[in-house]
DNA sequence: TTAAAACCTCAAGTTAACTTAAGGTCAACA
DNA sequence: TGTTGACCTTAAGTTAACTTGAGGTTTTAA
């Protein structure tokens, strides 16, 4: 059996583990703690250990970012989660639920921009008077409250 | 006939007009000029003054950077506009197409991501060895390389 | 037991996309 | 003709989400 096996097993995973098995960076995992994202506890040579559902944490705070969600929404969705007790299908459900509907209204929110790019952008009318695309309030307004969507390469 | 009235006749916008109609700071417009993405000239005083189709590329970037594109990938497409005349509706639809490619590959990732929220992070299988979402080669891969949604209020 | 690998902290650097500030010039209108 | 508002430039500040570096300690494995 090697080293992180056992490590697994006893369900006390090292920063360096939870990194490879992330895909996040070691010093990712030191700033989500900052950021009271992930929490961990420290052994007898101050090294961090962690619970296994760290992964799980992790993993969903990559998926919500995907999906334009910020780490400060994010906190505030987790600290949903129990306290005390390891999160249950239940618990982990429940978040699942909350980004499903803002994930809905951006899906909603590109559809209709697809539409008004197609219809407006590439339209004919020229004019400043009669183009809706230089009219803010019709068309800018949506996108002020809207979202924005970058490239993370 | 007020003045921005005329100025909107004789094609020849200052930056506070361009702003207001935008709907962006002056500023922005300064910004956006370092950068390449917009264009004017100087009067006798060394102010900018520019053409309204200005109004129509800016609109243009803030369409795209809700679509999630950089300005740096916008500087790229609006550079295949022509320089030397006045872009017309055919060129307008060119820019639109390559962005509509992009847009329907985003909309596509946020489906694919959203039914993966569903059946995944919501699901029962909080064992580490067998959840698919502890694996990063076939969980994450796909976020890797694909779309950050932000707020931008 | 000892050297390399992994870990620690804290401060500073990075990038995108702007905004704000300071200090000065120019233009519009009463 | 003055004064207020619009402009100008340049430099520095801002926010999110990290990353990098320096200098030092702990673990692991041969």
């Amino acid at each position: 059996m090697t080293v992180q096996q056992k490590k697994l097993i006893e369900a006390n995973l090292t920063v360096g583990f939870v990194a490879k098995r992330s895909g996040v960076k070691v010093s990712t995992l030191h700033f989500y703690e900052t950021k009271g994202l992930i929490r961990s506890w420290r052994n007898n040579g101050n090294q961090r250990r962690y619970k296994p559902d760290v992964l799980r944490r992790v993993a969903v705070i990559k998926a919500a970012q995907a999906m334009g969600i910020t780490l400060e929404e994010i906190k505030q969705t987790l600290a949903t989660l129990p306290d005390e007790r390891t999160p249950t299908k239940k618990d982990w459900s429940a978040l699942s639920k909350q980004w499903q509907a803002q994930l809905d209204e951006r899906i909603a929110f590109m559809q209709r921009l697809r539409e008004r790019v197609d219809g407006c952008i590439g339209c004919g009318c020229l004019s400043m008077d009669k183009c809706p695309i230089y009219n803010k309030d019709d068309y800018l307004g949506d996108i002020q409250n809207g979202a924005v969507l970058l490239n993370n390469n």
